[in-house]
DNA sequence: GACAGCACGTAACAGTGTTACACCGATGGG
DNA sequence: CCCATCGGTGTAACACTGTTACGTGCTGTC
């Protein structure tokens, strides 16, 4: 009677991975709990009595999300180590994110409605952007810059986002693949060079120096 | 028998501005056939004679946003004729976003699931997108800078939507909404220094002489 | 061996998008 | 003037969704 799919691991694994399958497979628009449910070999019940619903299942996708996401990133940032190392992590950004692009927008794009992840799914997340913080650190003392590691890397992730989001949202009026991939590493080229400049090391400072009424000049 | 609601106009405006209104008040999650007939005055069907069922609504409301917020930014750029318009087209970008964030996630976040804008959608965001592009473009003359406007437009709209996007999301770590703030306007700083350097006109060099061999290092 | 607790499945509930069908009012041809 | 046509409308039904009440069986404990 055993189930051959998802190799007997536990019952929550094993629905967890069929969700996460469905999600790859089908969008969120498939990822239904009679769907899970058949695909993990359960009943709907079975979701209920592991995760407390829908709600609790697409947060534990959400964690799974980022966990996996950290990890590929990790293994990006320990290859080779750069002195500069901020361009190969957006390299396995948006490698991770365009391969997975329906997991990316249940993490970042609220591809579920009526889901709000909780303060632990959210720390999840924080952990994952804490390796961008890690590299933008160290690149900034490669170079001899000043400011708040935790503000600059925040500014990196928002235009790593930016190009990512908009290509999986098919916002992006590229022409082909190749045109995609050369106008993101120019545009992390871009962002980099305008954030990390020693001879302007206010650009990382702490956000609380900064002018607001200069805006519209 | 007449509805007060939505002042007698068409039929069709009348739906549209009742699913609007349910979208910004209520979220994605409460936006349905019978949520929306209620609110307009009609029965299910009226959705379907005049949109084709809920994906037609939706688009709808998709075409309806992109116009609204083109509008928003065409008074923002025409208001002050500043030599530098992209900082306070950023502004009024953003300030648009975090006032309907609902309507935002649906035109670029996927926020209903099984919906996918068509050609003549997308038509109408490439025309929002080309305001943008022009501020870019008239950005540029006015530094003296050589380069595809198209392709830095972009670069800013990637960040921009990234800044906004995370922060629509509650992605972002931020202690308050003057903090946001802050960061956004900084954030476009940087953005705007790294992308339009007299001195380094190849930043908005057309993407195509760009070595990709060369990000890794 | 009896009991408690837990995981599980069946079946039902309300609510969703969608559609078949009947109605009704206006429009136009005879 | 009468009647057919046709488009907008509402009612009711379909399949499907998330959710839950309830009964069943299995496991561990005294």
């Amino acid at each position: 009677m055993k189930k051959i799919t998802s190799q007997q691991r536990s019952p929550r694994d094993a629905i967890l991975a069929s969700a996460i399958d469905i999600l790859h497979q089908h969008g969120a628009g498939a990822l239904t709990v009679r769907s899970v449910a058949v695909a993990a070999g359960c009943s709907t019940t079975g979701v209920y009595t592991w995760f407390g619903g829908k709600n609790g299942l697409v947060e534990a996708i959400f964690i799974d999300g980022f966990q996996r996401f950290g990890a590929a990133l990790n293994v990006a940032r320990a290859r080779p180590p750069a002195p500069r190392p901020v361009a190969g992590l957006a390299h396995a950004y948006r490698e991770w994110a365009i391969t997975n692009p329906t997991h990316y927008m249940v993490m970042f794009g609220r591809a579920v409605p009526d889901f709000h992840p909780s303060v632990e799914a959210l720390l999840t997340a924080h952990g994952t952007f804490a390796q961008l913080v890690d590299a933008t650190s160290y690149e900034m003392s490669q170079i001899e810059l000043t400011g708040d590691p935790t503000e600059l890397a925040h500014h990196l992730w928002a235009g790593i986002h930016g190009y990512v989001s908009l290509e999986i949202a098919s916002m992006d009026m590229a022409v082909d693949s190749a045109h995609r991939r050369r106008r993101f590493d120019n545009g992390v080229r871009m962002l980099v060079r305008g954030s990390m400049q020693p001879t302007m090391s206010d650009a990382a400072a702490n956000a609380s120096d900064v002018n607001a009424s200069t805006l519209h000049s």
